[in-house]
DNA sequence: GTTCTAGAAC
DNA sequence: GTTCTAGAAC
């Protein structure tokens, strides 16, 4: 069967014209690799060079590193190269893989005849060059097939043949014989046993819910014991014919016996691994349409895969790309090699991500979407790609998780098992990402401000990577879906038996039912954004908000989805570990996301349910001083390092996020992103309520004077310090990027102004 | 909260 | 013609 998982009609086909190749052979000892190297280098047009671990060294065994070289200079001089070894695993084949390149493929051929044969090949022959023959070569050659691992994709082969008998040798050999120096052959996997009965295989492996047939079963336990077998045993690093006998000892009878059940194993199929786990497959977020470079991507990818690894159990992570010369795979698996991170875990892979089981034999139950901020089919890439794999359902699948995506964020959608991704790719969720925009044709363009960019890229990945893991953890722990869930989450129409947790939330903030002051719907919606919060503990605090405010529509619907992320992160900081400067029971300080100063920072309350000043009484006087005081150790931090900066400590009487967040804010107010008359008044009219005032009305009042009247933030443009008026927000930030005018005496007094202890002085 | 953009203001 | 804002959309 052929299969082209890239296509065969290759836009950049004409540039790949000319190339060398690396083509590695993998078989046992007998399975006659050098004799087709032998036959296509008597008859090619095409200059090949054979490189022979066996006979390297001056006629006899070398090293790999030998072969390396020698094939390194092969490609130099423009010449092909044949690896002419038994590269029968991954870890043999991965440093010749590593020669490939933009102007390199490398492929692979699989001379996977039956053992028998290979063995009586090798009993018989004489003067090999490896010197394997005669009596040891049955045992030697059963023991080397224990460990093969057929060669997949994504290890970065451009193409794979395999050869099951020698028809197949045969063809293979046609091909590349005839393979004549500017010719290029069509990439993928070609000649792979029974692809049908794998899928199924796969998909009930991964699920592990679907009753497998028994067959089916006693065969994946047979592979099961005998890979735990193999891995008892130490293996030599290399798989040279010499090496190997060298390194057998005596039990011969053992080993026969067990290349039996290996043939068995090959009548699985290809590519069947026992240690197959949760897998999610993602594509490099935002290098494509959003033209992030690729250089800091790469070490993003890296950076959050060596954070992830260790949290996903038996889970892999691996980065797809659809091209074979991606800048970004290279990149990756480069910076990832200077690392130790577990290449089970981690790897790359080229091909559809639509397609990675039925066509790269790659299981995965999860995959990414590198989504648009609209969460929408179509554009192009792998959004575009995805939607349509999927089918609607999936478009409708997703409108019930969320509506919309904001940069950095990611949404979990479980896959409709209707959805043709579900059945035939076996993908059971799909993680909807949005990555930060570097393209000044798209939304959200950052006009090259790389600092932004990279929190937002990491953002991205934490919350695909927190997602994945949320599924393994859902999965492992609640098979079913409980009655509890039930209760809180009525299921709808499309709804699927796998639902799982939604990373950040986003939730659908239809505009209707908000006019309509529909607030049930407004809450299922919520919850269901919610599911992997303590579920109960979040409606109940949003429902006591409600109640207490209840004849105040704006404040019932005050809450967007782009308002929850403070709450987020006060109820699970250790998962914003990059964004949080400190953690303690019952604060978060974290740098404001906009700050509208050259420092600004929040200080967050933890307490779940107090999301605004509104909030507060009596009960949370101790908290109120602690946060307080922590703004203060952050300011006095600060002015260590710049005294000439002058802190104001306070909170919006009406805040847009949800979470009651203390405002540490230098008055400067020198920042791009103070933009408008709603933010400069927010920091500098009575809307601002000093820390020390809330504190005070709360010890003598039991509740904050708050001043949410809307006019005091469409107020005319008046300097914070000598109180000019200016006619726009251009005209006043010029002013008070000058104005030294001393500041207005409500200010001075009290406290409200924190300064450096050598400028108090001159200011009092 | 930000982004986007029509149209006001200059 | 350009700058800036207010309001809508998310």
């Amino acid at each position: 069967m052929d299969v082209d998982i890239k296509g065969t009609s290759n836009a950049e086909g004409e540039e790949e014209k000319g190339k060398p190749i690396v083509v590695i052979l993998v078989g046992a000892p007998g399975s006659g690799k050098s004799t087709f190297c032998d036959h296509v280098m008597r008859s090619s047009t095409r200059p090949w060079v054979r490189v022979c671990q066996d006979t390297i060294n001056n006629g006899k065994s070398g090293t790999k590193a030998q072969c390396l070289k020698s094939a390194a200079i092969a490609l130099k001089d423009g010449k092909s190269v044949f690896i002419d070894r038994c590269n029968l695993d991954r870890e043999q084949r991965v440093d010749f893989v590593k020669l490939g390149g933009p102007q390199v493929d490398i492929h692979a051929v699989v001379i996977d005849l039956p053992a028998q044969l290979c063995i009586s090949r090798s009993v018989k022959r004489t003067g090999h060059e490896g010197n394997l023959q005669g009596g040891r070569a049955a045992a030697v050659v059963n023991k080397m097939l224990q460990k093969k691992e057929l060669p997949k994709l994504n290890e970065g082969f451009s193409r794979i043949t395999f050869c099951h008998n020698e028809t197949d040798v045969q063809a293979a050999l046609n091909t590349y014989t005839l393979l004549a120096p500017l010719d290029i052959l069509p990439n993928g996997c070609f000649g792979q046993k029974n692809p049908d009965s794998k899928v199924q295989l796969g998909i009930m492996k991964f699920l592990k819910k679907m009753e497998a047939p028994s067959n089916t079963e006693s065969n994946l336990n047979s592979i099961r014991d005998n890979e735990s077998q193999i891995s008892e045993e130490k293996n030599p690093s290399s798989c040279t014919g010499k090496e190997m006998i060298s390194s057998l000892s005596c039990a011969a009878d053992k080993e026969v016996k067990e290349g039996n059940d290996q043939l068995a194993l090959g009548s699985v199929g290809p590519g069947v691994s026992a240690d197959d786990g949760p897998t999610l497959a993602f594509p490099s977020i935002s290098t494509a349409d959003f033209q992030f470079n690729h250089e800091k991507a790469s070490d993003i990818i890296v950076e959050k895969v060596e954070e992830f690894v260790k949290k996903v159990g038996n889970g892999r992570l691996v980065l797809v790309d659809l091209n074979h010369g991606s800048k970004i795979l290279s990149l990756v698996r480069a910076k990832v090699a200077q690392r130790n991170i577990d290449s089970k875990k981690f790897f790359t892979f080229v091909g559809d991500i639509t397609q990675l089981y039925s066509k790269g034999g790659l299981r995965c139950n999860v995959i990414a979407n590198a989504a648009n901020w609209r969460l929408k089919a179509g554009g192009g890439g792998v959004n575009a790609a995805i939607f349509s794999a999927a089918g609607p359902s999936l478009e409708i699948a997703t409108k019930e998780q969320a509506s919309s995506l904001h940069p950095g964020n990611a949404v979990v959608v479980p896959v409709p098992s209707s959805s043709s991704l579900y059945g035939r790719e076996g993908v059971s969720h799909v993680i909807h990402v949005l990555g930060p925009n570097m393209n000044p044709q798209r939304p959200n363009f950052l006009n090259d401000d790389y600092n932004r960019g990279c929190k937002i890229l990491r953002d991205a990945y934490t919350s695909l990577f927190e997602g994945f893991v949320s599924i393994i953890r859902t999965q492992s722990n609640f098979p079913t879906r409980s009655s509890e869930n039930l209760k809180h989450e009525p299921l709808k129409s499309g709804d699927t038996s796998h639902d799982a947790p939604t990373v950040f939330f986003s939730s659908n903030t239809d505009q209707k039912i908000k006019r309509n002051n529909n607030y049930e719907s407004e809450r299922s919606k919520k919850c269901k954004g919610f599911q992997d919060e303590a579920r109960a503990a979040t409606t109940d605090s949003r429902a006591r908000h409600i109640n207490k405010h209840e004849n105040d529509v704006s404040r019932t619907m005050a809450w967007g989805s782009w308002a929850q992320s403070l709450h987020h992160i006060a109820m699970h900081p250790a998962r914003h570990k990059n964004d949080v400067l400190e953690i303690s029971d019952d604060i978060v300080v974290l740098n404001d996301l906009y700050p509208k100063a050259q420092k600004h920072l929040l200080v967050v309350a933890r307490c779940d349910g107090l999301d605004s000043l509104a909030d507060v009484g009596k009960d949370h006087l101790q908290l109120l001083m602690s946060m307080h005081a922590k703004g203060l150790e952050w300011a006095e931090k600060f002015l260590h390092e710049d005294p000439s900066l002058i802190f104001r400590l306070g909170y919006h009487s009406a805040p847009s996020m949800r979470q009651l967040h203390l405002h540490v804010i230098s008055q400067d107010f020198n920042s791009n992103h103070l933009k408008n008359k709603k933010h400069w008044n927010s920091f500098t009219t009575a809307f601002f309520r000093d820390s020390v005032d809330v504190i005070e009305d709360i010890r003598t009042a039991g509740k904050a004077t708050l001043k949410e009247d809307d006019s005091l933030l469409a107020m005319e443009l008046r300097c914070h310090r000598c109180r000019s008026a200016h006619p726009n927000i251009p005209r006043l930030k010029s002013h008070i990027s000058n104005c030294r005018a001393p500041f207005p005496v409500t200010l001075l007094e009290s406290s409200r102004l924190v300064l450096a202890p050598t400028k108090i002085a001159s200011h009092s």
